[in-house]
DNA sequence: AACTTGACGTGAC
DNA sequence: AGTCACGCCAAGT
């Protein structure tokens, strides 16, 4: 299992509405240890086919902007879609998505 | 195949 | 508030 897997297994798992922070994802990989930075340098080689948009900062900044204004309007769309909340700055509401996972059939009621 | 460079964090000090 | 250390992988050359 590389990192890569391991990595993705985690982001692949994220139900949508939900959101985790790099950190969160870097926490929930086991059986490798990984630091919040390295699932971000992951995060920036994902395949669209990767639900990579539901991985942001966690202050809830989309950092993608940082680099690439264009994907971070991509994954802001994404978000909106799935009907995740933004602040009047342009972060995501983390302590209204992020994802509790183990869980449970209930990750969807925290949002209220 | 080996080496170099670039790169999306976060918590503690 | 800025700096530092940590769990460094992936792509290009």
């Amino acid at each position: 299992m590389n990192v890569r897997d391991a990595v993705f297994a985690v982001v692949g798992r994220i139900p949508p509405g939900k959101v985790l922070s790099y950190g969160h994802v870097a926490d929930l990989v086991d059986g490798v240890r990984v630091t919040p930075l390295t699932v971000g340098r992951i995060m920036a080689t994902a395949d669209a086919d990767a639900p990579w948009h539901r991985v942001m900062a966690r202050d809830g900044e989309l950092v993608i902007a940082r680099r690439s204004p264009r994907l971070a309007e991509l994954q802001k769309i994404r978000l909106l879609s799935e009907g995740v909340a933004f602040d009047g700055e342009g972060r995501v509401r983390m302590d209204l998505h992020t994802w509790h996972p183990g869980g449970t059939l209930f990750d969807d009621m925290e949002g209220d």
